[in-house]
DNA sequence: ATATGGTACTGTTCATTACAAGGTACCTAT
DNA sequence: ATAGGTACCTTGTAATGAACAGTACCATAT
């Protein structure tokens, strides 16, 4: 799929699943890769961004499948972005979307 | 609106726009412009590598209220080129937004 | 003639971000 | 102990749009 089209969205698919529940990194990279394709080395980068810019906030928890799992939870701030960012990404697709049917239709 | 969202976007809007008629730069920085904020710094050197990868063909032609202008026409690799990349910004879309409702709804 | 403003196009430099590839380490089962 | 799957992290690279600056053309007003 187009590596360009995912600039930026990967952030918003990462916000979103951490509002429905806290989620640990690889947790987040099979969900999302089963939509769209993605490596892990794309998300625990971005992760760490988020981490600084204090969207998330982090825990450890023991597993019995594996090593102990980071979790990452939503701050107030998070979910702050997460609306604009989610708003945003609205926009930009209704745009998008507007311009090709422009391209198809009318003058 | 963020910037990153329009990685890649803009090849697909240039080429949705060139499949109606054929345009010159400046008016599909216009067209283009209209629903997504860019400037003309991106589209000349979009149009450039496109021209060279052979989806475009170009020509002068006079205009009355400037200097002459250079219109850029689809070829059939161009169209080929369209449909493969409208397809892929369906699929996204759609997948982003599947994302977008797993977040919200269910597990 | 020359200055101004709009039109058209061309670079150059920079920041952002996804990816590939590699590495570490843990746990369970054989 | 060894293997395989799970989980996490780091580094370097490539792609690409933005910002900024610059060239040049044309019509109109001064």
């Amino acid at each position: 799929m187009n590596v360009q089209f995912k600039k930026g969205i990967l952030e918003l698919c990462v916000l979103v699943l951490l509002d429905k529940k806290d989620c640990y990194g690889y947790e987040l990279v099979q969900r999302i890769s089963s939509k769209i394709e993605i490596s892990d080395g794309s998300i625990y980068p971005l992760l760490r961004r988020l981490t600084k810019a204090d969207y998330f906030t982090t825990y450890f928890q023991e597993s019995k499948e594996g090593p102990a799992r980071k979790y990452y939870a939503l701050t107030e701030k998070g979910k702050k972005h997460l609306h604009q960012q989610m708003q945003e990404w609205k926009e930009f697709s209704k745009a998008v979307n507007e311009l090709i049917e422009e391209g198809i239709d009318d003058e």
